[in-house]
DNA sequence: AAGCCCAGCAACCGCGTTTCT
DNA sequence: AAGAAACGCGGTTGCTGGGCT
């Protein structure tokens, strides 16, 4: 039984509604059974979709907010490490996700680099201009990512407006004072909180605030959408029993 | 004021891995 | 043991809001 890959799957971002649903679910069956759980919320959405939605957004414990300087100095650490296992270096980051530390790697560290290169040879020309990482032409016949150079799986990339992919990680590279690229280490306690619900609190949590405990369903501003979402979730119940699978 | 450009980020896709039957 | 289904990861895309010209 494999979940259809149709049309009338929704896509594009989630609403406040679809966040209730699915956390509601989530409560209940655990944050496993992603495409069981796609398919009784009745949310049209792929597991997938709900287990992305779920890791990124809606578990409790995430953080939000800038990296501190001790979380972007772990990143640099854990990748001149590991490399690009995001889910790996997120496992020793408490509260943040793979995608978060993803984006903020390609973000952040490119500016960094390239705003050292700047400083370090003032002569170059474009000294404004700095070519948008997601225009790049990431596909062809090379099909290598353009920063996928860090950690033991090194990778080549073309010239970027005249400063190297290479370049920049080297620059990282040397400015970190990471000189050597480590195989894997297996050693790692890898208990992060991603999995185990373990993080004391949001920072900054969804508009909507919940709790494993039922009873803290708050939405003190509108409890008549409440009303409505939890009659509907009592139906979407309803059938699943009624229709077991 | 309006259009353009870009950074930031949420979400999708493809594919390898793990779990289930 | 093998095939199918589900999951998870890494790479990429595309939307949005804010700053700049």
């Amino acid at each position: 039984m494999e979940m259809v890959k149709d049309e009338s799957c929704r896509k594009g971002p989630w609403t406040e509604k679809e966040d209730m649903v699915l956390v509601n679910f989530v409560h209940l069956f655990g944050d496993r059974r992603w495409d069981f759980i796609a398919k009784v919320s009745g949310l049209n959405r792929t597991g997938k979709s709900c287990r992305l939605r779920w890791v990124n957004y809606l578990h409790p414990g995430l953080k939000r907010g800038k990296m501190t300087p001790q979380e972007e100095k772990l990143v640099l650490e854990l990748h001149a490490k590991w490399g690009n296992r995001w889910s790996r270096i997120a496992r020793r980051l408490p509260g943040r996700t793979d995608n978060e530390i993803k984006n903020y790697w390609r973000t952040h560290m490119r500016k960094m680099a390239l705003e050292k290169k700047r400083s370090t040879s003032p002569s170059s020309s474009s000294s404004s201009t700095v070519t948008r990482v997601d225009s790049l032409p990431s596909s062809g016949t090379g099909k290598v990512s353009f920063y996928d150079t860090g950690g033991p799986k090194m990778a080549v990339f073309d010239d970027v407006k005249g400063y190297s992919m290479d370049e920049i990680w080297k620059d990282i590279d040397m400015s970190e004072g990471n000189t050597t690229k480590l195989p894997l280490s297996e050693n790692y306690s890898e208990q992060g909180c991603c999995n185990h619900f373990s993080c004391p609190s949001m920072a900054s949590p969804p508009p909507w605030d919940f709790s494993w405990d039922y009873s803290l369903w708050k939405m003190d501003d509108d409890e008549e959408e409440r009303k409505v979402f939890i009659a509907t979730t009592n139906n979407q119940l309803f059938n699943l029993f009624v229709h077991k699978p």
